[in-house]
DNA sequence: ACCTGAACACCGTTCAAGT
DNA sequence: ACCTGAACACCGTTCAAGT
């Protein structure tokens, strides 16, 4: 009986991914320390390399974990602009449910794989749909993901509404018309 | 004579923020350390702290040293869309030259003081004559400044003409035109 | 005034040893 | 297979002591 002196059951991959990312949502990224998670866990801080390489592995995994749970909209047959609309808004919605870990993404992107995540399979016919030339959806994608990032996680640090939340809502639907506003070319 | 065993002269700030500046720009904020920054300066890590209050006050610090290295674009007289562009221009300018910094306060924008340095004082203006109402200035430069800064953080990591630095600058141009275009109110 | 050494409470990670 | 303790090389920071 492999078992260890001070828990029940042996650890897993689950249990240490969620439990990681409570750790990042309560104090942020670097709040999260192997010896802290593994004492939340009543584990040895050691146990926790039978399960996961690294620190670095381990918060990628994270990431994937919580780009798992993203809730996309589902609307084909509505004008593009609403369905480019609906995307901005589950994207704000994710990122105010992982403030902290999007923070990290954003700035270390080589966390979670290039362009995977549903957002892309989403996002790209929408710009054909808006006109956007075949040879230039991917950098139209890059640059609209760099705004609307920019933008989310520019409200997140309190710059925009910090006091009327519906104030922060009305600022991210103008953000959202300026792109659609912006976006076909003349 | 109080005068380190180490080195003939005594520890100044500009020399701690200029070589901390440098350390950053080398390898990340993650890779400055007191007691590193201390090693390359020739000095006990402890002398620091004559001469700064902690860790985050050095980075606060540094940070005040590079926004006062942004030069700001000077062209009163032309149309707000030119100088909008200018604008962008400089702000993508900095942060291509202290890259790691200005990622660290894209996430930590607590470490400048809240729409001081320049780029306010000359935005505004440009806002006034795109024919934005005075009371939603703010918060359109909030958006703008969410724009740009998402959107030069993504290039900086490589989401946008890694290859081919043309294409970057390209991308650039197209993204200040998507802002040129939607930000009139109709 | 400025600098220093020892010390404290933390890190991530390796490795040999335990069941 | 899974877990553990001791150890190594790091951190930021405090404090009493030195010149």
């Amino acid at each position: 009986m492999a078992v260890s002196a001070r828990r029940g059951a042996p650890l897993t991959p689950e249990e240490i991914h969620s439990t990681a990312l409570r750790l990042v949502e309560e104090g942020g990224v670097e709040a999260l320390s192997m010896r802290k998670l593994a004492a939340v866990l009543d584990v040895n801080p050691m146990s926790l390399y039978h399960h996961v390489a690294n620190k670095t592995a381990l918060i990628s995994q994270i990431c994937q974990t919580m780009a798992g749970r993203l809730a996309l909209p589902d609307n084909p047959g509505s004008p593009w602009q609403e369905r480019l609309r609906d995307l901005a808004h589950a994207y704000r919605r994710m990122v105010q449910r992982y403030p902290s870990l999007w923070a990290y993404i954003h700035t270390h992107p080589e966390a979670v794989g290039d362009h995977q995540g549903g957002i892309w399979d989403v996002l790209f016919p929408i710009l054909a749909d808006a006109g956007v030339p075949e040879e230039e959806r991917t950098t139209t994608a890059d640059v609209l993901h760099g705004f609307v990032a920019g933008l989310v996680v520019t409200e997140r640090q309190g710059h925009i509404g910090r006091d009327d939340p519906a104030q922060a809502d009305r600022v991210y639907e103008t953000a959202i018309d300026m792109i659609i506003r912006g976006l076909p070319h003349p």
